[in-house]
RNA sequence: GGUCUCAUCGUCUAAUGGUUAGGACACCAGGUUUUCAUCCUGGCAAUCCGGGUUCAAUUCCCGGUGAGAUCACCA
């Protein structure tokens, strides 16, 4: 039986995208998926376009999301190299064949007489083909030219996509396209054509805008008798506003964005693979092996989808919530606020589980738990602004405050009996939780919102609480 | 303009030639001893339009409309 090859064939040019990712991740799980193998390759001939560091870029992104590759660069393997520019004679080569078939032929004119060519087909309101223009004996090809393809059987090709379904383009799809750039580097069109046959790919898996090009590929497999390999083409991503593919133009973040914001690469997967994909049950959170058994292209949506960020964030939720502490505590060591340095990790994992909960991104850790490990300012406007407490004199709330320090004083200082205690406060005192509770959170924590009060109190200590409700009951005036 | 593709709640999507068109996000309301979050319950909300085939169409066919992609010595 054949083996799956599939690949990931990124350009050089710049950060890594969500929509990038995505014609990562499925290949890799079609490959992973069968036990075949995912390659690696970067296509780096358009020499204008390169910018320094993209490619330890591609790197670090799919090392943080775990797409792991078996052929490719770093790793090398039996097709290498896998860098295109390094191929240069493997596709002069190629080229030659075509040549010598005379399916190839050095392409005389220069760009201005090539744009005047189209500038004629639009005014004779016809669609500009070069084949149309296609000069009758052209000079032997010598390098400084571009090579062109030249095609001889102008017809409608039909294909099937396992994801979009029987496709098919009439001739007007086909032309006599650049093979080799005068640079002499290959085009696009060209390069991963040989490098999908010499790399024995099987599965060529990309977006959507390459339909249109498709034709003039399977012409070319044939000219260079190459069987061709699956032909998948996947939806676009858009744009949050619009309808637009998503691009960097339009503002899209990169996926290392996602990651220092606090997205667990777990959650960015999930996300990415849902984008599309189902698996025809109810089921909306997808491990990374459940992807890989499950993920199929037949039900790979055909329409685009628009990436929602507040999906991605109650993703992320629920998977921060499903790891072990732990686990998370690994995670999240370089999202702890500033103040937290100096302390041990002990008391740092009993915060984190007061607010595992409550994390939606691993970013909102210094915000959820900053009066942990230094003195909150006292705000008396939250008492005063307070529905509740608001309706309360000064001395009533020093009087509270006073006795919630002397029950908690005389107390076995965890969870349990702190809420025992308070309990208790409840009916000497004769208040309500809303008041008591809310009074004893704010005076301790200043801050917005918390964990439950008792083991907020519980993790604080017994010191801290005390000097924070002296502190309180001194600021009340 | 040529070629090509797509079309279910605001968003991601499920389903079927016969369903009260299902789920999730978001939003709204309520509940869980304070807040925020989690969790639970409930609510709002969709088959682009017009023909045809059929007993029956959201589903199949045709035509519109709308949206998108592409027409480079970019990938």
């Amino acid at each position: 039986m054949e083996i799956v090859r599939t690949r990931f064939a990124p350009s050089p040019t710049g950060f890594m995208h969500v929509g990038n990712v995505r014609s990562a991740l499925f290949p890799w799980l079609l490959a992973r998926q069968n036990n075949g193998k995912f390659i690696l390759r970067i296509e780096d001939t358009d020499q204008a376009r390169l910018v320094e560091g993209a490619t330890s870029l591609i790197i670090d992104t799919l090392n943080w999301l775990g797409i792991d590759w078996d052929e490719g660069i770093i790793k090398g393997g039996e097709y290498g190299p896998y860098i295109q520019t390094e191929r240069r004679e493997i596709y002069l080569k190629w080229a030659q064949k075509l040549i010598d078939k005379g399916l190839a032929y050095a392409d005389p004119y220069t760009s201005e007489e090539v744009e005047a060519f189209r500038e004629q087909s639009k005014a004779a309101k016809k669609a500009f083909l070069y084949r149309d223009y296609r000069p009758e004996n052209p000079p032997i090809w010598d390098g400084t030219k571009p090579l062109r393809f030249k095609v001889t059987e102008i017809k409608r090709y039909n294909w099937h996509d396992p994801v979009m379904g029987d496709l098919s383009a009439g001739p007007e799809a086909l032309d006599d396209f650049i093979l080799v750039k005068a640079d002499g580097l290959p085009t696009y069109n060209f390069a991963h054509i040989v490098d999908d046959a010499e790399m024995k790919i099987t599965h060529v898996i990309r977006g959507l805008e390459y339909i249109p090009s498709i034709p003039k590929y399977l012409s070319l497999y044939d000219a260079l008798e190459l069987e061709r390999p699956v032909l998948a083409c996947l939806p676009h991503i858009l744009a949050p506003d619009g309808n637009k593919k998503l691009g960097k133009r339009d503002g899209a973040k990169s996926v290392q964005e996602y990651r220092d914001d606090g997205i667990l690469p777990e959650a960015m997967l999930n996300f990415l693979a849902s984008m599309g994909w189902n698996d025809g049950t109810e089921q909306e959170i997808f491990s990374r092996e459940e992807l890989i058994t499950k993920f199929s292209l037949d039900r790979v949506q055909r329409s685009g989808a628009r990436f929602d960020e507040k999906r991605l964030l109650w993703m992320n939720g629920q998977w921060i919530r499903k790891l072990s502490l732990d686990d998370l505590f690994e995670r999240v060591k370089d999202f702890w606020p500033e103040t937290a340095k100096q302390v041990n990790d002990d008391y740092k994992k009993q915060i984190l589980a007061l607010v595992q909960d409550r994390l939606k991104t691993l970013s909102e850790l210094p915000i959820l738990t900053s009066y942990f490990f230094e003195e909150p300012k006292p705000k008396q406007e939250m008492i005063s602004d307070n529905k509740q407490l608001g309706k309360l004199t000064n001395e009533d709330v020093i009087k509270l405050l006073n006795s919630a320090k002397d029950v908690l004083l005389d107390c076995n200082y965890n969870a349990k009996s702190i809420q025992e205690k308070l309990n208790t406060l409840l009916e000497t005192t004769g208040q309500k939780p809303g008041v008591l509770f809310s009074l004893i959170r704010i005076a301790v924590s200043w801050a917005p919102f918390s964990p439950a009060l008792n083991e907020t109190l519980s993790v604080i200590g017994r010191d801290k609480v005390q000097a924070r409700l002296q502190l309180a009951i001194k600021t009340i005036k």
